[in-house]
DNA sequence: ATCAGTATCACACAATTGTGTGATGTCTCC
DNA sequence: GGAGACATCACACAATTGTGTGATACTGAT
């Protein structure tokens, strides 16, 4: 059977050496080259087909992130595993954008990410069990937005703020309502100072932030 | 030892009969109520103490997100889970912002239910496995986005997004960049026309959507 | 009964945004 | 070495947004 063929980038030498030592140790893996950046993956990706990359979210110059949008747009075929230290679940969600196959904390057993490897080889997710927890908690005990700090809106400021959302102008938000639009300026001018926003687009965000819309 | 106080809502009378034969079986749980719909939940609430409540999902008047948001508000310590058929994995996502603390599916073993009851009215979190897969998937093969539909937006143009992003003005982004405002205005009437938004509202939203920032 | 909050409206004016059209220099890619 | 994408700028004008100030009316709570 052929060998699936791994690309490791990371930043640290002794890391990426260590990786390499466990994983050459399977004889189902060729750890056929190490990067350690964002750049040199793409350059090697160039020249050698890589079925499975191994990708530090941390690195300089390209860091994890990019790196993944970038070989995906030039080599949709590699399965991307990000390794990551990072335990706080914020940055977990995004990394769920931008088309990686899996996740793994660096401190995962070595058996563990070898079943990784080919899983991810094969199409199949991979995820840490302790990064999945994180990412939930993240999103269940949202720490993004502090209660006390946001303001009373009130249903009709809402209906406003919605509107607004949808790319309806003063005038189509006053017919929908059936105020004039004088009105629909006062709501909003209100709505500027609770908010602390400066024009639409600001008010939009902290909506969304909030979870009013 | 005290009962767990439960309430079930549902709008199917068949499933809240069905629920309240399984959980008054187990002796350490108390069906003290049942509700069609959101209000009545609210309006139970007023008079009775419950400690968890399940929720369905799909309700007529006000439905299991809204409800949940005015529970919270009005009494934070009721534990909520919510009950659902839905297995599209985008819902989901939002369900976990809303401040429940468990998501079931409907075909979810009694055992499972019930020890879910159980855990929800200890504090801890409850969600199905099958749940968080497809929440997980959800992220990863975001659907939110076809990938075709996006257009390529350009560094620069990236650069003046994130600006109206932070509610600068056309002159302020200028001043930041460098240019004129005639290019900045330049760039927005470009990315207007390439993302399909009547405004600055409508580009920051589908740039936040699309992860451009 | 009074007060705070909400929702409504008016008028006027300044500031900003959005549109239409056209132009130039610099890239890269084939 | 031309085609196409990108970034830059100008000028003019329409449309919309944002601000300042003041007013009326309803409601619910103290």
């Amino acid at each position: 059977m052929e060998k699936i063929k791994v690309l490791i980038a990371d930043d640290h030498q002794i890391l990426l050496d260590g990786l390499k030592a466990i994983l050459t140790k399977d004889r189902s893996l060729n750890v056929i080259g190490t990067a350690c950046n964002g750049l040199e993956v793409l350059e090697f990706l160039k020249t050698e087909t890589v079925d499975v990359l191994l990708l530090d979210l941390q690195m300089p110059i390209m860091d994890g992130l990019e790196t993944t949008m970038h070989v995906k747009k030039s080599f949709p075929n590699v399965k991307i595993i990000m390794l990551t230290t990072n335990d706080e679940g914020s940055i977990i969600t995004s990394l769920f954008k931008v088309g990686a196959i899996g996740y793994l904390l660096k401190n995962t057993s070595k058996k563990y990410l070898i079943q990784g490897i080919k899983d991810a080889h094969e199409g199949k997710k991979v995820i840490s069990s302790h990064l999945t927890e994180k990412m939930i908690e993240s999103l269940v005990e949202n720490p993004k937005v502090k209660e006390g700090t946001i303001p009373k809106i009130t249903k009709r400021e809402i209906e406003v703020i919605k509107l607004i959302a949808q790319e309806y102008t003063t005038q189509e938000i006053a017919d929908a309502l059936f105020v004039s639009t004088n009105t629909v300026a006062t709501h909003k001018r209100n709505l500027f100072v609770k908010m602390e926003v400066k024009n639409s687009v600001g008010m939009v965000r902290k909506a969304v932030d909030w979870g009013l819309i």
